[in-house]
DNA sequence: TATTGACAGGAAAAGCTTTTCCTGTATACT
DNA sequence: AGTATACAGGAAAAGCTTTTCCTGTCAATA
């Protein structure tokens, strides 16, 4: 059942160099020997050993994404569109699953490593200590998406989060607004930058910052009821809410429309990502980021890299959309 | 920078023969002897050449799963889970996106046959004959979870889908429902079975099959508007729908809400699966499937059979939880 | 004391492919 | 006609680990 090159070359009476030529097409085989070794090859189904192959040529075709957590619609679509480029430039896809956690995180390298891949796409934000360590541990070509480490000299893919968060504010100024809260994920870089924006936006507009009308969450999901309760306590009570992630802006309509507030009659929301925008009621306005863009050419950069290609971008910036759905009114 | 098994045997005075015997635990060799060894596998950062090992043991502690679509929650929370267990007993996973495209899954099973992995987990409902192709493609050991094939021998892991439907749907009937409409996902075997269970509640409780209360959506996200608002017409309106999955359950409040109707205030919406349920409002009544420990066992077992473990158990069903919510009135 | 057994460790083969170097033939050119 | 060249194809090495078989030593038992 098991057969390797050296039977198929005697089946077709000639030798593994040839076979093997005639297989990765790597030297001119005359036409009539070429028919008879691939009628041999398809009668035996042979398929040449990936550990041998790999043994000498150095290469397994197998890249892995680390991802802080492959279940959350944001990371799944990058994973789908990497897996998708990826096949279609014949190869495989390895995905470790790190909840954040940075010990797993290099111990997954070091079994990744171990299954000597080719390379690695980074779609969790490390500290750059840590990706030093990364790659330490695993030396190979490696690409973040979506990802932001300031001081990483690594090529990376995604969008201008800060000029983002900054376009979303500025279309709720547009409509009429001038107290808008906004919600962050503290300890990211990401936050961070789309703080930024929001600060900016707001500071252009001629609107001075209110320490009050911002809130940090912990964790990426999910942030604290009471840090909403106090936003609404406040006698000048904001009229939209500028989340920095699709995530928040759901957790943010529902803590309202249970505290009985309409949304957008009674509070504008504005999302960021564009994920869950659709099965929402409201639609949710938000800032579209090119997911599968942003994985295609994540990979298309990395697989470039080991392939040996030039590749001169380092920092490649795709355009996002601002996408106007139901859940911001325009102020009269 | 990389070292061999030789180069390090020669640093710590031995031969290659016990530096693997000391990293593989393989046979007893001295303290002594190996603390020398491990101190130089440490100095070197030595890891075992994938390949060169691969080719001997005939073993890539790699395994593959494969899904329609990785990017819709229900199956990113199996590979999640997958990818979890497999760490734990030193696999990684690779994914392959099929997208319901069989000519795709070939060749994408073609693929992952060369790069030798160790077992398939299959997330994909195939036809009978697909899956003996696939058995034919690539002969390793391998799982169906969270998908039936009526025919198959192959081992599986998943919940009772008919008797889930029928808890469903009795469910609906004790808080009162009589007119209960069921929307299924058409041409899979599991739109199937769950339809067969809300047929069997149905029978059961002595109310008679009515046809213009099902409809069977084309593909499994998303179906004809139409066919709603034929629901909506007909003269006895349905009380309650029992959506067949999650995702019709979203879409069809969706389309109730927009068109005037509450829920469940005016009629009752009943999902399965348990994905998107928290960030909905109403909060979505449903059939909660195992997610984690589906995937978990799916991996466990097919681990175990290629460690060469017995494993007497065939099909393994996990228990269901109907999840009582918000999206169903009690009828008085 | 002699023999057996256990045990640590070494030598070498096996596992399979790619690639370099080489050979021999046929063609083209001088 | 003779030489140079191109080209198809073969032989063999390289790539690195695991594992089997073997050797030599030490301890234990008769």
């Amino acid at each position: 059942m098991d057969h390797n090159i050296k039977f198929i070359a005697q089946r077709a009476g000639v030798s593994p160099a040839t076979v093997s030529r005639v297989l990765n097409g790597t030297k001119r085989v005359s036409a009539e020997v070429t028919e008879r070794v691939l009628r041999e090859v398809q009668k035996y189904n042979y398929r040449p050993n990936f550990h041998a192959r790999g043994l000498i040529t150095r290469k397994s075709n197998l890249i892995a994404v680390i991802a802080p957590n492959v279940s959350d619609a944001f990371h799944a679509r990058i994973i789908s569109a990497i897996t998708r480029r990826a096949a279609e430039r014949d190869y495989n896809v390895i995905v470790a699953n790190i909840y954040g956690d940075f010990q797993r995180q290099l111990r997954s390298c070091a079994l990744l490593a171990e299954r000597s891949i080719d390379g690695l796409v980074i779609l969790h934000e490390n500290t750059e200590e840590e990706l030093a360590a990364l790659v330490r541990e695993v030396d190979v070509p490696m690409v973040l998406a979506s990802v932001n480490v300031p001081g990483s000299l690594l090529p990376s893919v995604g969008i201008d989060d800060e000029q983002a968060a900054c376009d979303a504010v500025n279309y709720l100024l547009r409509i009429g607004h001038r107290k808008i809260a906004g919600v962050f994920c503290a300890g990211q870089t990401m936050g961070v930058l789309r703080k930024a924006g929001y600060l900016r936006a707001l500071r252009e507009a001629g609107i001075k910052k209110a320490d009050e009308l911002i809130v940090e969450s912990e964790t990426s999901m999910g942030f604290g009821e009471e840090a909403i309760r106090a936003l609404l306590r406040l006698e000048a009570r904001p009229t939209a809410v500028f989340c920095a992630a699709d995530e928040l802006a759901v957790d943010m309509i529902n803590l309202l429309t249970d505290h009985g507030y309409r949304v957008p009659g009674d509070i504008s929301v504005f999302g960021f990502d564009d994920v869950n925008a659709t099965q929402l009621r409201p639609r949710l306005s938000t800032i579209a980021q090119p997911i599968e863009a942003i994985g295609g050419a994540a990979c298309d950069l990395l697989l470039d890299r080991i392939e040996g290609k030039c590749v001169p971008l380092v920092k490649q910036i795709l355009p996002h959309r601002l996408t106007v759905r139901d859940s911001c009114r325009a102020m009269d």
